[in-house]
DNA sequence: TCCACTTATATAGCTTGCTATCTAATATTG
DNA sequence: CAATATTAGATAGCAAGCTATATAAGTGGA
């Protein structure tokens, strides 16, 4: 019956497969950055879209879905709660009148050393006990898995 | 203005974030176990109770809870809809009232060999390219950070 | 016994993610 | 130029996570 010779067969336990505890880590991760930002009033997913936009202003929609990796109906909803909750504004593109460009407001921008130091605290917390070179490890890891599951 | 030494201080990028690098994973892992066990018409939110309950019949919504980690009122959810998609029955608990018991439908104890298959497969692409060292220098790296995340 | 805790589960309401589909505007091509 | 493609964004509807709160059933002590 079964396919794979039982000397390489990886016995399948929740405890031991990579997704079940890689899912785990995200939702502690979550968890932790909610209860850090909650008193700047944000929350976990205006989080990547603040980063982006602190790097670079005036992005458009589009650009904020490739670089976030997250699908273009998640971010409208996530930029239509960014906007309600004062965070953004929105400008018409001058040359393309589909297009919208995304602009922080001035609350937007003044929470960025806090927003930022929080998270810091939360990695920190994470990877407390870890020297310097496995945090590196942990990191490189981190990014070939990324490039597996991405292609296709 | 910034309070710690610029020789130690951690520049805060976004790809550089563990815990950003983390969502992402978590989220490319979700799209790929969702693509393998679609076709079986199961979901990501109800697999890991699949497993638990796989591995022992008639568990606790209690139990379950503290064995995989979310809240209670997400378990509670879940169940609902795995019961209305004829995964699992509900049955009174003996001696308490207040408890019921999860058990598996047919359908559900059917299905646990092509789900395994289909999520070890999803572990197997992510993991490709690592050596069995580095497989396991990864979940040693995930089960000391979910540790520490877990504390408290 | 009765009143106060605790415990098990359900529900309301929100965020964040997804797929699928719609509209409007721009580009392309016969 | 008209017909067709593509592209940007919005919207509907669902899953799965969360917090907060309600309800019902057991437990324990005065």
């Amino acid at each position: 019956m079964r396919q794979t010779s039982p000397m390489t067969e990886r016995d399948f336990t929740r405890t031991c497969s990579e997704g079940y505890q890689v899912n785990l880590m995200a939702r502690l991760f979550a968890r932790a950055l909610q209860a850090q930002i909650k008193p700047l009033g944000l929350s976990t997913g205006t989080f990547p879209v603040l980063l982006a936009l602190w790097e670079r202003e005036g992005q458009t929609q589009r650009e904020l879905v490739t670089e976030l990796g997250v699908e273009q109906a998640t971010m409208a909803n996530t930029l239509s709660r960014m906007e309600r909750d004062g965070l953004i504004t929105r400008r018409a593109h001058e040359a393309d009148a589909r297009v919208q460009t995304v602009w922080l407001t001035e609350r937007a921008k003044g929470l960025e050393q806090a927003a930022t130091a929080a998270a810091g605290e939360v990695n920190d917390r994470a990877m407390a006990g870890l020297t310097e070179q496995e945090r590196q490890t942990f990191a490189a890891l981190l990014s070939r898995v990324i490039g597996n599951l991405s292609d296709h």
